[in-house]
DNA sequence: CTGCCTGCAAACTCTTTGCACGAAT
DNA sequence: ATTCGTGCAAAGAGTTTGCAGGCAG
């Protein structure tokens, strides 16, 4: 087998994400709350604001820290409820990594949707890797199955080498 | 890319874990006890048969029930504590596909360890696919972050074709 | 006999939900 | 003026844990 392309994000080549696409996806944000019959509320908005602003996976918990610091009002509750309607419209990705709470990331405007994670054990940094080779694989096997594909996820789970000599990880904490 | 070996387990080609495997694994699992220095209950064996007993992948509830038929006395907390001792000794693999609960399955003799699962949404139904690739790719991404690979994970999520038509899946229940 | 193992029930974590009030349209 | 959205707190699901008594070695 020989992976089509990949690009690792590292550190050093993290995608910021900009402040067009940001403006961009606030728009698609209001369009589809809009279009769903949904109000356009303070809260929604703040949430939104700041999922957007995260520069790494975040979890309900740390997206209702920011979005509080943005509308002291919002509510974990309400988190809880614009997480569905953010990720139905496309605008963030979820991630289960199988620790007991979902991470969730901005998606990208072009739909980088066919995305392998590697997940550091020792501080459950993730890393993404673009692998569009998933997708043909879904596919394949289902049709083998007679199934129709839906999604696909592939992650690595791995030490961080510097972990095993200082204890600790130097992605986060 | 080419997966090198493919073999998809349905259930007129099911695995079963034949009797001679099963008492392999037994004795297995009596020396992993002594030799962590743990115990050898009945209620501990109880789980270990009900265990090997399941065609299918099972969760910590449906293992309890059958452990219960084995031994009356077996506790929920008894079995959610012996699972991790039958995962860390490679008897079980643990499978988690992001619904809540985990499932397990006995691992085949050969230590069988890279499967992809595909994964029925309607049912939850667990296909699984031989996919060695799983292995080289979790390494060479690894590499490439200074990482040292633990496991990986491919699943991939369909609906089954009938379901649309019928309303029912005829996987399970 | 000693100390690990057990069942019970309470605790825990993350997420969802019922309800009455409040705000967007 | 409606009706949907909200915060609060309680409920829920799956799993873990503290404790006192029980059984393996």
């Amino acid at each position: 087998m020989r992976p089509p392309h990949e690009r690792i994000d590292t550190p050093g080549r993290r995608p910021e994400v900009s402040a067009v696409s940001t403006e961009a996806a606030r728009k698609k944000f209001k369009s589809h709350l809009v279009l769903k019959g949904l109000r356009v509320t303070n809260q929604r908005l703040a949430i939104f604001e700041a999922a957007f602003a995260q520069p790494e996976h975040f979890t309900a918990e740390e997206l209702l820290a920011h979005a509080r610091a943005i509308d002291d009002s919002v509510s974990r509750a309400t988190v809880y409820r614009t997480l569905p309607i953010m990720t139905e419209s496309a605008l963030l990705r979820e991630v289960d990594i199988g620790s007991g709470e979902k991470y969730y990331r901005p998606n990208q405007a072009g739909g980088n949707t066919q995305v392998a994670q590697v997940i550091c054990v020792d501080c459950d940094k993730i890393f993404e890797i673009s692998a569009p080779f998933m997708e043909w694989y879904g596919s394949t096997v289902s049709a083998k199955l007679n199934l129709t594909p839906v999604s696909q996820r592939l992650q690595v789970s791995a030490h961080c080498n510097s972990f095993r000599q200082t204890g600790t990880c130097k992605h986060r904490n």
